[in-house]
DNA sequence: CAGTGGTCTAGACCACTGC
DNA sequence: CAGTGGTCTAGACCACTGA
C-alpha cells in the first residue's frame, strides 16, 4: 500500500467519523507534511484524492476545508423535487400522507440489506408543484434515519437534502431503477387521475460516501410534463492521481 | 495557463484527430520529458488528465496506451438493449421498420442543435426478447452518421456499440430524459399492446469524447418488466474519479 | 536484463488571500 | 508582509513487464 494512500484513507477517517466537521480548515500541506513526515508531493496525492471525492475543497491562498455538505445535492434526478422545480420558478411543496411502520417490500430489502420481512419506517408524500399533485413518494428505512427525516420538514425540504444538512450524511451516489406502470389506486386516488394511468415509477437508493444505502424510496411522477434527467458519465478506468487537472 | 495543461491538451488534440489511434502506445513519460522539455511530474499531471477522461491507459512496466473503445460501452441505459439482455442469458434481436427522412422533431432539434425543421435520418426498430416485442426504438441523426448505423447491422447491435466500435466514435456522456407515456398508436400497433398503455420513454443523447452530440434516441420500452438502471455519482469539483480509498 | 510506470524526496518560484 | 495552495525541477528507488 502506497503511503499517499494511508495518508488519505486516515483523513478520510478523520472527517467521515466527524472529528473534523464541516467547514473545519485542514492543517496546511506543511503541517501535513510534518504529521505524517512525508514530502508535499505525497501529502497532496492524498489531498487529491479527497478532493475529487468532493470531501474537502481548496482555495488557494486559504487552506483546504472539509465541504459542507450541499445545500442542494445534485444527484441526478433526486437532486430533489422541491429544489429542482423551485429553481424553474414553480411552487413546490409536499404534504405528509402518513408515517408507519410496514414490512419491507422485496425491492427495498434488497437494497438496503434487509432481511425479507424486516420492518421498515415508510414516510409518504404527495408533491405538488402550483397546487397540481404531480408526485406520490414513499420513502422508506430503518427506523432511526426515517424518523430523523419525518421530523425534519420533508414537506419543504428534499431528502437528498435533508440527510446532507441536517443528518450530517456525505452523499455519494444514487441507484436509480425506472420503469413506466399503470397508476395503482392509492396513488391515482392522491393524484387525482384515473388507476391504470401511465406513472413514471422511480426507485432511488442513496449511498453514503461509505457506501452504506440510507433509505429506499418509491417514487411516482405524473407521465411526461416532467421528465426525470440522468446524466451518465463513461466509467473511465482506475488510478490515483497526483494531481488535479483542469477543464 | 499551467504547463502540464497545455501539453494535456496538445496530446488529447492528438487522439482526437487520430494521429493516435486506439491501441497506440504513447510515447514513455521519459521520452515526452524530452519532447516538452519538462520534468517527469508535469508530463504524468499531463497523463494523468487524460487517464480520468478515459482516453489513455497506463500499464505498469509497458506504457501508456490510447483506450480502444468498449466492446460493450456502458453509460447507464444505453448500456445497449442487446448486450444487456443477452448478458442476462436472454436471446434478443431486433428488426428494423423503417429508415427514413424526416423533419427533426423539437426534442431532437435541441439536443443535437438543429433548426427547427431540419432533416434528420430516422431509424426505428423493434426490440424483442425471446420473441416478445418490448422496445420501439427511433434513433435519429444528421445523415452521415445514421446512415452508418443503418448500414451496420441495428438489428444485432447497439448503437452505442456501433458507434464506437463501428464509426470510431469514443462516446464520453448519455443525457438522457425519461418519462410514462401512454402509447401512442404505432408504437401499440408494433408492441402488440393497447394504445394508450403506460409505456416508458427514453429520450437519449450520447456525446462523445469532444462533446458533440452524434444521435438522438426516443427509446418506447414495456412497462415495469424491465426497469432502465440509472447511476449517478456525485458532482465533485472538477472531475469524477472512480479510484476509491475503501479498497 | 533494460524499459516502463508508481511512488517519493527536497527543494524552488509563483499567485493568491488576509493582515 | 507571512501563509497558503498551484506548479515545477532534478533526481531517486521500487515493482512490474517482456525479451
Amino acid at each position: 500500500m502506497s503511503r499517499f494512500k494511508d495518508i488519505e484513507a486516515e483523513l478520510r477517517q478523520r472527517i467521515v467519523r466527524n472529528e473534523w466537521t464541516p467547514g473545519y480548515k485542514l492543517p496546511s500541506e506543511a503541517e501535513l507534511m510534518a504529521e505524517f513526515d512525508v514530502s508535499r508531493i505525497t501529502v497532496r496525492q492524498a489531498l487529491a484524492g479527497l478532493h475529487t471525492t468532493g470531501l474537502i475543497e481548496k482555495v488557494n491562498g486559504k487552506g483546504s476545508f472539509v465541504t459542507r455538505p450541499s445545500d442542494t445535492p445534485d444527484l441526478g434526478p433526486l437532486r430533489g423535487f422541491y429544489e429542482s422545480n423551485r429553481a424553474r420558478g414553480k411552487h413546490a411543496r409536499g404534504k405528509v400522507v402518513s408515517l408507519r411502520t410496514v414490512r419491507a417490500p422485496a425491492f427495498v430489502a434488497r437494497s438496503l440489506g434487509l432481511e425479507s420481512d424486516e420492518k421498515v419506517l415508510a414516510l409518504t408524500t404527495v408533491r405538488y408543484v402550483d397546487e397540481a399533485a404531480i408526485g406520490y413518494f414513499v420513502i422508506m428505512g430503518r427506523e432511526p434515519i426515517m424518523r430523523s427525516v419525518a421530523e425534519a420538514d420533508p414537506e419543504t425540504n428534499d431528502v437528498m437534502t435533508l440527510l446532507e444538512t441536517r443528518l450530517g450524511y456525505r452523499l455519494q451516489e444514487v441507484v436509480s431503477d425506472v420503469s413506466a406502470v399503470p397508476a395503482p389506486a392509492t396513488v391515482a386516488r392522491h393524484l387525482g387521475i384515473d388507476e391504470g394511468a401511465p406513472l413514471l415509477r422511480l426507485r432511488s437508493t442513496p449511498y453514503d460516501i461509505q457506501g452504506e444505502p440510507l433509505c429506499c424510496g418509491e417514487l411516482f411522477f405524473l407521465g411526461g410534463d416532467m421528465p426525470v434527467r440522468f446524466r451518465t458519465v463513461r466509467q473511465s478506468p482506475v488510478m490515483a492521481r497526483p494531481e488535479q487537472s483542469g477543464t
